[in-house]
DNA sequence: AAAAGGGCCAACCGCGTCCAG
DNA sequence: TCTGGACGCGGTTGGCCCTTT
């Protein structure tokens, strides 16, 4: 493949911008909007092309860039979702709405990266590292459990993100095949949660779906009343009976944009769920619940690594209610999201954090090994729970 | 005080994807 | 269905600035 550069005519500037240039790009877009941005050099008087354009709009020009330092909220936000979603950076950026990918980028590159490597933590994939750890069984065993959980989780979100575009596919077709995708939905989510099922009763029949819209997603639903089996935000009797998934079908795709940190509702329409812009998704990082109605169960069901030992996570923050399965406790205190993963930041901070030192004085215990990283992937898992549900990943 | 080294960040490059014709 | 233009994304680079020697 391979294109050649859109910059490639002679004339055209390259490198920093001057304030001139900047006045003049602000000034047309004001006025205008981008537009085209092949086209809009030409018409806002700029030697540039309009890839550099857009550039410098995006990464720098445009108002509602939040410019400065970051604080310590976004770097655990940066973090716990480079676990989830790797160098996708741009996925990353929806979930700090005014901060750019390459912001971000940047970040991650030169501070947070180099922390983490301090703490023992690989970077790129996010497991302690064994040298790290220490020899203790217990701890190891711990660390393999819990990235086992992640790579589990991954390898369900792919099954059935792949399955819901099958789902689509079939439905575009024909009515009939419609109603067979949703049986093989239900069917993955019984074999991915099948361990699940075997403590809970079975989920009641599934209505026929209204429509052929796919609401995905829903799951991960941020309960800021920290009930733990909660119904969805558009409120209900909880369904405990339901652990399957929560892939609904609903009358009207909607986008529902709120806020992240808030109540929380993903919704993505149709087109986006099926043959649309599963890029995200590539990696099976995100989460994906699916179930077999409107139901959306409020859970994520992992297998520790002994594999026939389900942990069950509350995606909520909140206590752990003993009667849902047959699942050992919350393997750490989700409850305080700053507290642990903070401590674990700052306790390996390096000066250029010093700014951050207002939460230092809370740092006092430390159970090292297990609890750290227990903390770690927890505190991941509740992020995801928190995702906002405007992100083409969640 | 000057040179060297490293950190940081804005900007560029090239590839992938989308979409209209 | 195919093709090419446009855009978006992630990796990389160049250069400024700060720190260290």
């Amino acid at each position: 493949m391979g294109r050649s550069p859109c910059c490639d005519k002679v004339g055209l500037k390259k490198g920093p911008w001057t304030p001139e240039e900047d006045q003049k790009l602000l000034a047309y877009i004001e006025e205008h909007g981008h537009g085209s941005w092949r086209a809009l050099p030409g018409k806002a008087g700029l030697q540039r092309c309009g890839k550099s354009c857009r550039l410098r709009w995006t990464n720098y020009l445009r108002p509602d860039i939040k410019r400065g330092k970051f604080s310590l909220q976004e770097e655990q936000t940066i973090i716990q979702l480079h676990a989830l979603l790797g160098n996708r950076w741009s996925a990353i950026a929806t979930h700090l709405p005014k901060r750019t990918d390459n912001e971000i980028k940047n970040y991650w590159n030169t501070h947070l990266k180099k922390r983490l490597a301090k703490m023992g933590i690989d970077p790129v994939t996010h497991k302690p590292r064994c040298d790290a750890l220490g020899s203790v069984d217990g701890q190891n065993k711990s660390a393999a459990n819990l990235s086992h959980m992640a790579q589990w989780e991954s390898a369900r979100l792919e099954a059935e993100a792949r399955l819901v575009r099958e789902s689509k596919l079939r439905s575009q077709a024909s009515f009939h095949s419609q109603s067979q995708a949703q049986q093989q939905l239900g069917t993955s989510s019984a074999s991915l949660l099948s361990l699940l099922k075997q403590t809970t009763p079975p989920p009641p029949p599934s209505p026929p779906p209204p429509a052929p819209c796919l609401d995905v997603f829903k799951a991960w639903q941020w309960q800021s009343q920290g009930s733990v089996w909660s119904k969805s935000s558009i409120g209900g009797p909880l369904d405990l009976e339901s652990p399957t998934s929560t892939l609904s079908f609903s009358e009207n795709a909607v986008h529902s944009v709120v806020g992240f940190g808030h109540n929380s509702t993903a919704k993505i329409d149709s087109s986006e769920a099926g043959g649309g812009d599963w890029r995200g998704y590539g990696n099976g990082n995100p989460t994906l619940s699916t179930s077999s109605s409107d139901e959306k169960a409020e859970v994520a069901a992992f297998p520790t690594a002994d594999d026939d030992d389900m942990v069950i996570f509350p995606t909520t923050q909140g206590p752990w209610s003993p009667s849902t399965t047959t699942a050992k406790p919350p393997p750490a205190a989700s409850s305080s999201f700053v507290e642990g993963f903070t401590d674990l930041l700052l306790e390996n901070s390096d000066d250029d954090d010093k700014n951050n030192n207002d939460n230092s004085e809370e740092e006092e215990e430390e159970d090292e090994g297990e609890d750290d990283a227990n903390n770690y992937w927890n505190n991941i898992l509740n992020l995801v729970d928190s995702s906002p549900p405007d992100s083409p990943l969640f």
